[in-house]
RNA sequence: GGCUGGAUGGCAGAGUGGUCAUGCAGCGGACUGCAACUCCGUGUACGCCGGUUCGAUUCCGACUCCAGCCUCCA
């Protein structure tokens, strides 16, 4: 099994620290709005990486933070007029309902930052009496980057070229204009927690520290998350925790690729972003899911409307080979399993490994045009698309999914084909192809075969 | 400016030192009353210039262009 660490910049044998066990961190969401494609992305492609490496065996640990406690939820909660509790929950409760409809499975741990804020505490008092941040006159504690040998390492940055780039901030309390907040003090009105330092709440980075190192240990196998945290937030977390505890933090950092949108970055500042729920509203989720498994983790994914037609012709495609196959017999054909396994254990590549599938799908409509078994075949179709979670569905309801749009009911339906099958006994042709086109109209796209006349539900 | 990653057929997207990615779309044929599904066939694709090699899209070097990060963002 290889995988692609950010750190050293290229492949390597992923080895676990302790044997058969891999223990994971990826930074999760913070909750101030609905999950964006953005999220659903990184959530898919660490979804498919923990399916997988449990699939060959490995007992993994996932943890993924939530962090409910940060400037823009006290601004968000503000002016929405709701508490920071109410609008946390909603947010969490939101993101649930998104994960479960992508067919994401839900993490082994997921931390709260509010739930560790004494872990929090101990953490920045350890790196204060170890000389790597000091409590300033305004209340705030800062981290001392240039105390931290390794800084810069995980985006091979030199110190002094930062420096040129970094913002002037005229009225800050650092010592020096790389230094980074742990602990923020708050101001009067504020909610705050109790510290050492005075009333205040928890930095970004260093949650994400404390509770990897809570959850998993000083060091662990992969820390993980969006394309858009390795600076500052994950080469900050590397000086936090290893000067804390003195151990390597993570030993493989796993980078998902950018989601854009027509070309364009999505950011919140360009405003340009889709909710999981928007998309959702108008596309099946496993749609969105394939669009984003179709590419190699890694990558950037163009969102485009078209992209999503695509996808859904694909898994129709998929959808269509196992229609009229019993899925019961069992799964057996070493031959795709090989070599899904190599293209998955080579980094995750998911593309290759769905060609693969496409080979199936292709072998199994081979065999149903010959009149031979393809139960076994479509069993193994439907295993190996299950890894990477895809294939959730009979191939009926996704092939006549999204019937609640639809002006006519399935019994309807039924009646209109068993009329003009009718019709088509006594040759005539014409009123045949006028039901046909008649429900065509209507979406409803009717397929005759030896068996009998079926029909799907037409999209786009 | 610094760092990182790209440039593959109409589109999406893998990969490889020398016969095949795969999907969508197109075209031709088969099946069908006609369709849909499906099957068979089909495309001088690898940014540009040099080099290494019997042979490079794949290795090396230069160049051009694009994107991300360097500021809250997954």
């Amino acid at each position: 099994m290889q995988v692609y660490n950010t750190l050293t910049r290229e492949k390597a044998p992923l080895t676990p620290i302790e044997p058969g066990k891999i223990r994971m961190y990826v930074c999760g969401m913070t909750v101030y709005d609905y999950c964006h494609l953005g999220h659903a992305r990184v959530l898919v492609a660490f979804d498919v990486i923990t399916r997988y490496l449990r699939a060959k065996g490995f007992d993994v640990t996932y943890v993924r933070n939530i962090t409910d406690v940060d400037d823009k939820i006290i601004a968000r909660a503000q002016e929405n007029g709701e508490s920071i509790d109410a609008l946390t929950g909603r947010m969490i409760d939101a993101m649930h309902d998104d994960e479960r409809k992508l067919f994401v499975l839900a993490p082994t741990r997921e931390p709260r930052a509010t739930e560790h804020i004494d872990d929090i505490i101990t953490m920045v008092s350890t790196l204060i009496d170890k000389g790597y941040a000091y409590a300033a006159d305004n209340g705030d504690v800062y981290y001392r980057v240039r105390k931290f040998d390794g800084y810069g390492k995980l985006n091979n940055r030199a110190i002094d070229d930062m420096l040129s780039g970094a913002r002037v901030e005229v009225d800050s309390a650092k010592a020096d204009p790389l230094d980074f907040v742990l602990w923020k003090a708050a101001k009067p009105e504020e909610s705050a927690w109790v510290s050492p330092w005075g009333p205040g709440r928890p930095g970004w980075h260093i949650e994400c520290s404390a509770m990897s190192t809570c959850c998993l240990g000083n060091n662990f196998d992969i820390h993980g998350g969006g394309p858009d945290l390795t600076f500052p937030h994950h080469e900050n977390e590397i000086a936090q925790s290893e000067a804390a505890t003195g151990e390597t933090y993570a030993n493989v950092w796993m980078h998902a690729g950018a989601l854009r949108v027509n070309d364009e970055k999505m950011s919140k500042s360009l405003g340009n972003f889709f909710t999981i729920r928007d998309v959702l509203e108008v596309h099946d989720p496993e749609v969105v899911r394939y669009l984003l498994v179709a590419s190699h983790y890694r990558s950037a994914i163009n969102y485009a409307p078209d992209a999503l037609d695509e996808a859904r012709r694909s898994l129709e495609r998929l959808y269509n080979a196992l229609d009229g196959v019993d899925l019961s017999s069992e799964a057996v054909d070493s031959r795709y399993s090989e070599r899904f396994h190599r293209a998955m254990d080579d980094d995750f590549n998911t593309p290759e490994a769905m060609a693969v599938l496409f080979e199936l799908a292709r072998d199994i409509n081979r065999a149903k045009k010959d009149g031979e078994e393809a139960g076994a075949l479509a069993s193994e179709l439907r295993r190996l698309a299950g890894l990477l979670g895809l294939l959730n569905y009979s191939p009926s309801e996704f092939l006549k999914g999204g019937q609640s749009a639809l002006e006519i009911t399935e019994e309807e339906i039924e009646a209109q084909i068993q009329a003009r099958n009718d019709a088509r006994k006594a040759k005539d042709f014409a009123e045949a192809d006028r039901i046909r086109d008649t429900l065509a109209e209507k979406g409803i796209i009717l397929k005759d075969s030896r068996e009998g006349t079926g029909w799907v539900v037409e999209h786009g």
